[in-house]
DNA sequence: GAAAATATGTGATAAATGTTACATTTATAA
DNA sequence: TTATAAATGTAACATTTATCACATATTTTC
């Protein structure tokens, strides 16, 4: 029995999806939109924008990984979404006129097309369907973000894990094919599933000797989506 | 020292604040506004709309405490927000043309205004203002996610109750001016902290006992603000 | 390329949290 | 009102997770 189509049902729950905010569009708008994208490379470690900066533009990603994190209470940081290729990103600052809320921070060499604020502001008025597009989205990520709440809430260190291993996956599924794994590194790893480094060290190495991940030099590879997503619904939660 | 002024500007995090979305309005639009609301009420534990629902308006909270859930991967149920008084909510299925994606059960008796679909949708083309407001409130309720979620990752247990001890305080405030202290069912308690309602319990107690909070038949009062308060700022994370 | 800094792995231990089981109180319905 | 159900409190115990203290890679910098 092949698992990908439940699991990909699954994760979709966790997914921006904003990669469809251009559908509809005429052929003529589209390449309106492309002629006024400029490509801007963010080698891994480099921020597109920071928190309470103010905003310039929005990012469409090409190609590249990208964590989206904010500071909350004392100076502790959290990521709460990993973009990659084919979503846009940077748009609420602009559509609610506040400064940057969030900052976003390329986790592997990442190339942009770069829209900036004016241009998005124009387009948003001449393509009425862009706007309509941008609102859905927004409705839907706020689902996103509650169904995370509900899984840091719920769900025990390891079905936690489980979920965001099926999640990084397809990340780095679209990213570069996995070729080299899943390279996140495990500070960002455990962040995101609300770990201590040393307690998603050991998930990891529980997980490996289940044979139910392969990690060599850091790069981690699936190789039993059974046991994960069974693990994800199956098992109790805290 | 009065720690209500700092208390104030750290609970902000978690607010939805959607209560200026009328702001701007002229007083024409503003009564046009109010002919348009019909008034209904809500008994304690009945819902305002379901899950998987077919959206029919949106409700503004005039008196009232309702919890916004939604269901995660099997049957367990996340509150992820709790309206007081001046919110607006339902609208997200609206703007986004889905059906809902989560539900709103009253926990105390509530009033609202009720606008329907039809008048909600020909009020957003009539006052431009109410759509620019709404996306700005739109883009805002993400920080307010992504801020829970960075709680619940990285807080232990009672510093999350005694985040979300704060925050209902403010809410039970504006809806009966905390006449009969906080009062939510142990069992949301737990739910919106992310724990069980055996180990919430227990962090109740500890308060209780630590001279805190004060709490009779259910009635939670806090009692000791700066305590809270620092605990929340100088407690190490998890 | 060597030295320094950073990231990762690991084990012992402590602390936090969940589980089970049951008593007690409070709400609900007949 | 009484009977019944639901919610709450509590304690012993099990499990999960964090902390601490290092050893060992791996990267970065000069």
């Amino acid at each position: 029995m092949d698992f990908r189509k439940p699991i990909k049902e699954f994760t979709k729950k966790f997914d921006f999806k904003s990669d469809f905010l251009f559908e509809g569009l005429s052929n003529t708008e589209k390449s309106h939109v492309q002629s006024l994208f400029e490509h801007i490379r963010f080698k891994r470690g480099s921020k597109l924008f920071y928190e309470e900066g103010i905003p310039t533009g929005v990012f469409l990603i090409e190609e590249g990984l990208i964590k989206k994190y904010k500071t909350i209470i004392g100076e502790q940081e959290q990521i709460f979404y990993i973009y990659t290729n084919g979503e846009l990103l940077g748009y609420h600052a602009l559509l609610s006129n506040e400064r940057y809320q969030d900052a976003c921070e390329a986790i592997e060499d990442t190339k942009v097309s770069f829209l900036s604020k004016e241009n998005f502001e124009n387009l948003l008025d001449e393509i009425p369907v862009l706007k309509e597009n941008l609102l859905s989205n927004l409705a839907h990520e706020f689902g996103v973000l509650a169904n995370t709440i509900g899984l840091l809430a719920q769900k025990t260190q390891s079905v936690r894990l489980a979920v965001f291993l099926l999640i990084m996956e397809e990340k780095y599924q679209k990213y570069d094919g996995m070729k080299g794994g899943i390279r996140l590194s495990r500070f960002d790893m455990a962040n995101l599933i609300g770990a201590t480094r040393e307690s998603l060290g050991r998930c990891l190495k529980e997980f490996k000797d289940r044979g139910i991940i392969n990690i060599e030099s850091k790069a981690i590879r699936i190789t039993d989506y059974k046991d994960l997503f069974e693990r994800i619904n199956n098992e109790e939660s805290k």
